[in-house]
DNA sequence: CAGCCTATGTCAGAATACTGACATGAGTCA
DNA sequence: TGACTCATGTCAGTATTCTGACATAGGCTG
């Protein structure tokens, strides 16, 4: 152990630091989002399926960072709202491909306005090289900790129910990387 | 409003990065937590109280980016556990001073190093200089959004209840700005 | 083709965090 | 000194999300 690093100074550390960004911009995002009747996983949903329509639910789910049963419940508060829609009945499978319909469309686009405002406001103090050395930062982390869990402890491979072990796990992604 | 970025782009959004490299660090500090009997939140606690002994509930609350409620259920689960005390009566005014007991000084400990594996596992990919770089964007992130919502819209300012406008906000940080 | 594995959608219960509200103690200012 | 403002601790109720579990559809392998 080396004691040059002998434990995480708050104030310094890249977890906080990237914790303490996040509820910034958490707190920013739902006060420009809640006028408009969304909460920010809400948002995340129509910007998902803005860009790629036809998304299921449990894929809308790893990409909003949440549950897929949660996400299920959103998308029924959605479709109440008429947001979204879904299909009766699945084209193929059991996937259900959602849409946006035009109200959700249209409020996606207020929404998505009122989003880059919090953004360019977050990113108000750095210039373009500063902002892509953070992107690529962020990327690189998010990257790192979605390899797969070497050392650590375990992990119990062995599923022994029908959900098994990890399968859930709202990270998605998954990349290859290695500790240095 | 510049043309040149009508929408958010989820996979150059510097926001959406940010959620997902704080989601990936979330799950994997909880992954090496829970062995430990703690959640993230606990242990943010701890590392706080360890850092800056006698801390107020309110003042861990904002530290660990939650409201000031839920770090008492907190804190009241942690005196369970004989991992921090609080005198029975304040010494001064209402504050309650927590403290680490031995056996929370020594979770923390080892808590502390388990977090700091994860940490250098999500840094693995960068060099110092990236590293310093990644610290100050997000240190530049979260002071922008801190300051005061400028523009954007209204903020309905007016606290006419006891709890004030956004006296809670678990938002911590700024709480500074306050128009009067 | 049968068996195994994975992924999806869904139901139910539990845990966690938040909002609202209130009383109290301290600091400030006229 | 007295009124006012602010922060803290706390009680109660609500909301959101997660974990556990199950049935089913599709792909893969022997």
């Amino acid at each position: 152990m080396s004691q040059a690093a002998p434990d995480i100074d708050l104030d310094t550390s890249i977890g906080y630091l990237l914790k303490q960004a996040a509820s910034a911009l958490h707190a920013a995002m739902d006060a420009v989002l809640r006028p408009l009747g969304l909460n920010i996983t809400q948002y995340s949903c129509l910007e998902l399926l803005a860009q790629r329509p036809g998304l299921s639910s449990s894929e809308l789910a790893r990409g909003a960072f949440v549950s897929r049963q949660s996400m299920n419940v959103l998308l029924q508060s959605l479709e109440g709202d008429d947001l979204v829609s879904r299909p009766g009945q699945a084209p193929v499978g059991r996937v259900l491909p959602v849409q946006l319909t035009p109200a959700g469309a249209a409020l996606r686009v207020t929404a998505s306005a009122a989003v880059r405002a919090v953004e360019e406001r977050m990113l108000g103090g750095l210039d373009r090289e500063a902002e892509g050395q953070l992107r690529s930062g962020l990327r690189a982390c998010a990257g790192a900790l979605s390899a797969a869990y070497a050392s650590s402890g375990a992990a119990s491979a062995a599923a022994s129910s029908t959900e098994s072990t990890s399968g859930d796990a709202a990270t998605s992604a998954a990349s290859a990387f290695r500790r240095r």
